[in-house]
DNA sequence: CCAAAGTAGTCAACCAGGTTGTCCAAACAT
DNA sequence: ATGTTTGGACAACCTGGTTGACTACTTTGG
């Protein structure tokens, strides 16, 4: 049998692969899956640039790259910060909340599947137990989120 | 609860990253997780540096470079190829060989803490289902391996 | 048997998504 | 009031991949 960390590692690939070629039938930007993670971040915070690449894992420069493009893309817009005459929020537009929303029903569509493929029971069993092994490796801090290669 | 998809990525980063943190105790070169899937390929496997790359999931060129590095570190090195002058076989050199039982014994002390943090049923449990899923998406060809970002 | 098509490997140019380093202006802590 | 910290932007660079071109060798089909 497989070790756990290839299956792991597989088996992301295998869901996210699917999730990018429905996405793709759909035919939006190239949305890669960092993007994925800042909306549905964005979401429920409102945050700065500086925030959001601590979230990400990444530096404020490479989470202002991203921000850019999505700003581009009409996805997210930059408002002043009330305060802080430096610092700017980061906030979904219409669009961006619209392509969560999108995307979240995909993503439940998909896990709906996983459920179907292998039965509702051990699929729970594999969320709360990938919980537990997170709360056991991280405690209360944050996990990273980003796969490494 | 997280999608199981978060709970994936989030996971295999987090059993990775520890696996990275006691093999940088020992203090071998900077081996990524690239270089562990060549050598697990290796060990069972007489191979091209093309049939590696197809493995790996990337173009002849990008495992050549790893090839190349593998082998200025005295991992691999390259044999002729018995009947076709053009190929070359890569091998594993005895380091080759050390690390990857180093590496082997360091994954399943993780899957066993893991098991101990969990329950040995439940991780029994994840490792079967994802097996079925990855069986139940890719028949009985081969899974990409490499986690996309 | 030979010509055409295909393949292993290498070299080179490029690209994407990160990094570090530097700077400015604004904010904060004495 | 001043010294330190912080948000953001700009630039140079690194890494791990890509595509494209080319050579030497193999395979295939008339």
């Amino acid at each position: 049998m497989e070790p756990v960390t290839m299956l792991l590692a597989m088996s992301y690939r295998a869901i996210g692969d699917q999730f990018h070629d429905r996405l793709k039938q759909i035919g939006l930007e190239p949305l890669r899956p960092a993007h994925g993670y800042v909306f549905r971040f964005l979401k429920d915070n409102r945050v700065t640039t500086v925030e959001l690449g601590q979230h990400l894992g990444v530096t404020k420069q490479a989470a202002a790259k991203i921000v850019n493009e999505l700003d581009e893309w009409g996805y997210v817009i930059r408002e002043p910060h009330p305060t802080d005459k430096r610092a700017q929020y980061v906030t979904l537009t219409t669009k961006g909340r619209d392509y969560l929303k999108l995307a979240d029903t995909l993503w439940s569509d998909l896990e709906q599947e996983m459920g179907e493929a292998i039965g509702p029971d051990t699929l729970a069993t594999i969320k709360t137990g990938l919980t537990a092994y997170l709360q056991h490796v991280h405690g209360d801090d944050q996990p990273g989120l980003r796969p490494v290669w």
